[in-house]
DNA sequence: CTAGGGTTAG
């Protein structure tokens, strides 16, 4: 190569290269790729590179990994660079990528005489072996790096102590993370010790190893936004709810903000606890910060809002989102399913498939429990008919919602027969669903049978129990409801707690059945009295017949009146003044005559009351409830 | 060229 061409080819490539760091899409790229190959400067390696690098791992648009594995393969001496870009690509396209072909890719490269891997080759192989969990591989690759003398770089040992985690070997993962982090100086605690830190505590969430997590964190020299994330997700994604909204709580006390990520993963809490205020104020924050609001938090928030009760609100977000997903549409049927908007639900439910996008079996789910809770027995069949028209195949959770809508409909023969064809076989989920179906329509004999299956089944769940001492006890039959006690009192079987929520000034008060442990114990059970006294001047009587105690009309009912919620109630009609709507969070299902009370209560004072019980949401307003007394 | 995320039958 002479100097002129040499100069030539020079600027050739700066020109080329900044033309390929321009480009936005892969039509682009692939015009400039053409003149490229028609003009021969796509045998300049540098070149090729740019070419792969970008349809690899563009981040401006759609990566076309198909294209940069040709652009590879036509590369007659792919340097260095260019395989670390088809593995790293490899890797990295769709949810769990390519993983095996990435470590094909790295085989090849191993067997290829013009390279070697280096420090930037190894974390791409580790993710590779960490996403398929082949520990052996990841072992193997964990001696070649030794061999290279790069063990101690910061992301090849990040990576390689994630590789351990998520292949579940916490102790070698420990061992390398031991050795690395008391070996640093406490006085340059850098950001990849942080990363390692953040790697072992994610390890031991994901192991459910949460104690030793939180130990791991209060521990830790300093924490990034990423260490609170991972406690903050990993409660919440394990059921923790509380302790990850006091994870986020005590987050905003510290110097590191709450950001994208750390709204996702804590909005999920705030739903299942129906900590409205708390919800938000971090869709307010999000608007403050600047903190895009896209159809991934968008559907948080939508979750969020309606979980709280506020389904306007979670209308609004579900409308000012640009762009729309599957799950963002999912949120919001299931969030109108919650507050027995069937009509809306089904609307939407035909809307998305409008707008061309089709339904996953998530939303039919969503879909079947809206007509379940209200009573749409046609539409339901219809939309679970045409599950099968777009090939979906149902899954017992779809079997449920149609055990549930036929049953709670009456059609218990029909729910029956269902049971009976499904593909799959009955778990308890569904029989609960039948069992309450004969409850409902005081079908003792086939409520009996069901209820002993399932008490088989799974003899350690009160449920059925519960469920069927309540049919005897419905028909006044004692002994027979003593037998059912004492089959629990050998089994050790207990009814789960009935316990309700409140939430008043950002607060959360939590009160279990015949709870008196609030400070303002006395003003509460002055204010059950008050309420009963009214109740009675309307002519009320409790209805007694779930109650499961075996015991005398008197006793009945004001167990009755110490159910959970009505203490919530009490609690919120002393705190707050008249006219606020008071939104009560049960973990059980409203009992009928809790329902009764919450009606003529709604009306007595005067007062908006949402309940959200196991499954949706009660609004009770001037006397009546929005589920028109089906649920 | 490291770590973290949303919807789901009783």
């Amino acid at each position: 190569m002479n100097s002129t061409t040499f100069h030539n080819h020079a600027l050739a490539f700066s020109h080329n290269s900044s033309v390929i760091s321009k480009c936005k899409s892969m039509r682009h790229l692939r015009q400039i790729h053409a003149n490229l190959i028609k003009t021969g400067l796509i045998a300049d390696p540098l070149v090729a590179s740019q070419v792969l690098k970008f349809s690899a791992l563009s981040e401006h648009c759609r990566r076309d990994i198909q294209y940069a594995h040709k652009v590879f393969v036509q590369m007659p001496q792919p340097n260095c660079f260019s395989w670390n870009t088809i593995i790293r690509a490899l890797v990295e396209v769709g949810d769990n990528g390519y993983s095996v072909e990435a470590l094909n890719m790295f085989y090849l490269m191993l067997e290829s005489e013009f390279v070697e891997p280096n420090k930037y080759t190894f974390p791409s192989v580790l993710k590779a072996c960490a996403n398929v969990g082949l520990v052996e591989v990841g072992k193997q690759v964990h001696g070649m790096i030794r061999k290279y003398g790069i063990e101690r770089d910061e992301f090849v040992l990040s990576n390689l102590v994630r590789m351990y985690v998520l292949c579940g070997e916490m102790a070698d993962a420990f061992v390398l993370f031991e050795d690395n982090v008391s070996r640093s100086d406490c006085k340059k605690m850098n950001l990849g010790n942080v990363v390692l830190w953040n790697v072992m505590i994610d390890g031991y969430v994901r192991a459910g190893k949460f104690s030793v997590a939180l130990e791991m964190f209060n521990d830790m020299p300093d924490r990034s936004v990423v260490s609170w994330n991972s406690m903050i997700s990993g409660y919440a994604q394990n059921g923790f709810y509380k302790e990850a909204m006091e994870m986020f709580r005590e987050m905003q006390m510290g110097d590191v903000c709450p950001n994208y990520v750390t709204l996702v993963s804590v909005l999920p809490a705030v739903s299942r606890l129906g900590a409205l205020e708390l919800g938000k104020w971090i869709h307010i924050y999000a608007l403050r910060k600047g903190i895009e609001i896209d159809e991934v938090l968008g559907s948080a928030l939508i979750d969020m809002y309606s979980s709280c009760g506020s389904i306007i609100e979670a209308l609004e977000i579900f409308e000012s989102l640009q762009h729309k997903n599957v799950i963002t549409w999912n949120a919001m049927i299931n969030g109108f399913a919650m507050h027995g908007q069937a009509k809306d639900a089904i609307n939407y439910f035909w809307r998305m498939e409008q707008v061309g996008l089709s339904a996953s079996d998530v939303t039919y789910i969503s879909v079947l429990t809206a007509c379940s809770h209200a009573g749409l027995v046609t539409e339901g069949k219809s939309i679970f008919n045409h599950m099968h028209k777009v090939g979906l195949e149902p899954r017992i959770e779809h079997y449920g919602c149609m055990v549930d809508l036929l049953g709670r409909a009456g059609l218990l023969e029909e729910a029956k027969q269902l049971i009976f064809e499904m593909p799959c076989t009955a778990d308890d989920v569904i029989l609960k669903a039948f069992l309450g179906a004969c409850k409902l329509h005081g079908n003792i004999d086939l409520g009996k049978r069901v209820a002993n299956e399932l008490m088989e089944m799974s003899p350690h769940d009160s449920g059925s129990y519960v469920a069927l001492s309540n049919m005897y006890a419905s028909l006044g039959k004692w002994e027979e409801v003593a037998d059912v006690r004492l089959r629990m009192k050998e089994l050790d079987v207990r009814k789960d707690p009935g316990c309700s929520w409140i939430e008043l000034d950002g607060v959360v008060h939590e009160f279990l059945v015949e709870d008196d442990s609030h400070p303002r114990n006395k003003e509460i059970q002055y204010m059950l009295k008050e309420i009963s006294k009214q109740l009675s001047l309307t002519g009320y009587m409790s209805d007694t017949k779930q109650v499961f105690l075996n015991i005398d009309d008197d006793e009945k009912a004001s167990a009755l009146h110490y159910h959970s919620e009505k203490i919530a109630l009490a609690f919120g009609l002393i705190s707050t003044s008249p006219k606020t709507s008071l939104r009560i969070f049960k973990n059980l299902r409203i009992c009928y005559d809790c329902h009764s009370t919450m009606k003529l209560i709604s009306r007595l004072y005067k007062r908006k009351i949402v309940i959200r019980d196991r499954k949706r949401f009660h609004h009770f307003e001037n006397g009546s409830c929005s589920c028109m007394d089906y649920w």
